[in-house]
DNA sequence: CGCGATCTGTAGCAAAAGCTACACGCTTTC
DNA sequence: GAAAGCGTGTAGCTTTTGCTACAGATCGCG
């Protein structure tokens, strides 16, 4: 019950009628995951909808040699919608997802799911929703990857990650990971951006010195 | 009254009910593009759903330096979901779509659209499946574009996209733009193709020699 | 304090990709 | 049948990226 209760916190699933509400109460599960937990394999059935209450999941892809690449995140009160997309057309999970900080995640089993879609608005709308977030998300780093280098990929992602005190709390190997690239080459580009007096490094972090500059970077144009 | 007809012959919109009907021949407005036609430009506001009657269409993102890659194509039956992602949220459409062949478009407005969804169940499972069906591509290509080289994605391009006789009708020009590359790297990778005795090239066509070791190419684990 | 583990900084070499330039052949068009 | 346009084939050079290797710095822990 009191995972239902934690999912309440969130719009969608606070206006569903009563009878949705206890189909929703007996097959909720809750599940834990530390950091650094895989929380879904390539290749796994995927058995319901998974909604981050707490914490944050990263979806990647992983190649043969063993070099990772975010494909993006889940935040608390977002959906899971690789799951949705699997669970509306029966396919296998496509990628590998993993708790970035230990997280806790509610998982609604699929039959539960499907019910609840031809029934409520609410969740007809959450679902749109988190497929139409999760294709403009895709969309734009499909675009990054191919119009850009790693340098300015590189700025991007310490411009939108970094805290809003422009820290960004990572190590370089995390970094490389989230890119789809190694360490060297993340090390090579911050002695570049240092150099140019962009930003400082120090061990777990970067710290934003040129916010205007690094931003040129990334957007030349303007 | 043509259009709606066309547009009928295809199952989601045979389902609708009486008024349904008439709602969505009232505002229904057909539009031809002939070949490399700009159907839609980036940044441009999106006024309605787009079904493809016939041809298809490709959606691709443009780098500063004039660099083409296609994202995905459109073809005849389907929707096209990015404009529909704008629809939903009101955001402005996020790449540029061309005419690959001739090709006939529906285009319904986006309040009518708007209605149908909220009443017409075939239109929402549409909406869904399409959605997914876009994420589930994005997926894969953006998988694609960082665990594998050129090589293995021209590879895989050419299997994919070669008609049933096993030939790629396709300048070498066109293939650099739909794999985000140059014309130079096309060729010097189908140079090597040629020598290995994988496909065989004449002007405007590439025909697939050796099917499974083009597929060994693209998967060399299997 | 000493030790192992983790993270950063650098260097050098090899592979991949991008850019410029040009020769040649096939089509279309006037 | 000459000229222009398009498509292919090739070469050489530069930049970017990837890989290997190692040195030094910092942290946590017993």
């Amino acid at each position: 019950m009191k995972i239902l209760d934690e999912l309440q916190r969130f719009e969608p699933f606070r206006k569903l009628g009563e009878d949705s509400r206890t189909l929703l109460g007996q097959g909720l599960v809750g599940k834990q995951c530390a950091r650094a937990d895989m929380a879904l394999h390539k290749g796994q059935p995927v058995s319901g909808a998974y909604v981050v209450l707490s914490g944050r999941l990263r979806v990647f892809s992983l190649s043969p040699n063993g070099t990772e690449a975010t494909l993006y995140f889940i935040d608390p009160g977002e959906t899971c919608v690789l799951a949705l997309n699997c669970l509306f057309n029966d396919l296998l999970y496509p990628a590998w997802v993993q708790a970035e900080t230990a997280s806790q995640v509610a998982l609604i089993p699929g039959a539960v799911y499907r019910k609840l879609f031809e029934r409520e608005t609410a969740i007809q709308n959450l679902t749109v929703h988190t497929l139409s977030t999760l294709v403009f998300r895709l969309m734009s780093e499909l675009e990054l990857v191919h119009t850009s280098h790693h340098k300015q990929r590189l700025a991007n992602f310490i411009l939108i990650q970094s805290a809003s005190d422009g820290v960004l709390r990572m190590t370089q190997q995390q970094l490389a990971q989230h890119l789809g690239t190694t360490r060297e080459v993340v090390a090579r580009l911050l002695r570049d951006f240092v150099a140019k007096g962009l930003v400082s490094t120090c061990r777990g972090a970067i710290a934003i010195r040129d916010l205007f500059g690094l931003r040129r970077l990334v957007s030349p144009g303007e």
